[in-house]
DNA sequence: AGGGTACTACGTGCTGCTACGTATTTTTTA
DNA sequence: TAAAAAATACGTAGCAGCACGTAGTACCCT
């Protein structure tokens, strides 16, 4: 009975380790050794390993895992998981932060998300806080986050200058490295014309000059 | 005399490791303790603590290092250590094995590529094939350069123009949207000197102006 | 019929990029 | 230490891009 209230009050947190990189299943160990409340009881490379192990080791309260895997997924892995062991906590563990990444795991029912960037201290306080029923993300992860639920209300103000089907055939002939001059003839129009609309693009996408401009059409994709 | 032998024949190959991720890079240590001629002398987590540590440790033979880092890349650090270095090896450690990325760091000048899923076997006899002059490859980075062999041969034929630093340095000012004036301004150089080495990236590159320059730029990933 | 938008076009003037030639100093490499 | 490469700098000149203002024609939608 005092057993069964110790490892529920979690003085030793066992964990389930998944990722397919050797280098990194051994550094997280090394990193966690130190640590005498964390403990590594198992680890995987690939998702359906994980699985299997999950049925021969019933003590694992949290699972590590890397989001970047051959075959099943990380995403697909937790939602695995959380369907058959609800009980366990999976913290993710990734190289990056961007936006969907981020809100896929936490629809697949992730309680944390760790970037591979992590200290020794910053990994082992993850664990902790999704081992206690709370949840962590790395500052990045929180940033990104509250960023891209700025840019949601933001983007409604700022909608995108309308670029008009000429525009677009010269902005491309421009990006051809093309004079003016040149683009008048090809499209047998006055060389003024060309201007007007060259300017008409500089005004639209707030340029200074061509140099803005190129940028502005290859993000925007304007171009062949 | 004897010492410079001992060291040429590799006895002990001295390393650099450079990696954001402390858990990769401890990982490694790992990997690496039991292997007794190859020894960890120096660790980085970012490009431009690499190049300080190199001169600190001259001892250093082969740079293992990551390609996905915040800042300088991996390649550009490739890049950077030829240059300053050309005696060091470089052996590179990614995630992924895509025709372009490969290509990339071979024109940079690595001896190498390892996929992060090696393991210790593998990762120490890439690292001693490199120390001695050779090069290595991952199984499955191999197969994408034997895929695309084709392209490969038209690397070789038409190799890229040698853009210096301080014109990297210009040609971000420019896609910034300065102007020649600014530029010198913010360099304390001379217009005059920012106009030559503007004539020379046009001529290295074989564009007309500006707007070719641009997309060269981008297409080189020569911009932040 | 009227209002909006796109495409067309002109004039004037200024600034900045580009061409071409040349040359010194510093740093790197052989 | 000599040779090569990189970074520095000047002069002359021309054309292209850009600013700013203005305006006619055609088409679509209400």
């Amino acid at each position: 009975m005092h057993m069964s209230a110790f490892s529920v009050s979690g003085a030793v947190i066992d964990l389930l380790l998944v990722d397919d990189h050797p280098m990194i299943v051994e550094g997280i160990r090394q990193m966690l050794l130190p640590e005498p409340d964390l403990r590594v009881v198992a680890q995987a490379h690939s998702g359906a390993q994980a699985l299997e192990l999950l049925g021969a080791h019933p003590s694992v309260r949290v699972v590590l895992l890397d989001l970047s895997m051959p075959g099943m997924s990380g995403v697909e892995l937790a939602r695995a998981i959380r369907a058959d062991w609800p009980a366990i906590r999976v913290l993710a563990l990734s190289m990056f932060h961007d936006h969907a990444t981020v809100a896929e795991v936490l629809e697949a029912g992730g309680a944390g998300y760790v970037l591979k960037t992590a200290s020794r201290t910053e990994l082992s306080t993850a664990i902790r806080q999704v081992a206690g029923g709370r949840s962590y993300f790395s500052q990045d992860v929180a940033d990104t986050l509250l960023q891209n639920l700025q840019i949601g209300a933001s983007l409604e103000a700022e909608r995108p200058p309308v670029i008009t089907r000429r525009e677009r055939e010269i902005l491309q002939l421009i990006a051809r490295e093309h004079s003016n001059l040149e683009i008048a003839e090809a499209l047998f129009i006055s060389e003024r014309t060309v201007e007007t609309h060259r300017r008409n693009l500089l005004t639209k996408t707030k340029c200074k000059s061509v140099v803005g401009l190129i940028q502005y059409a290859i993000r925007h994709k304007l171009l062949d």
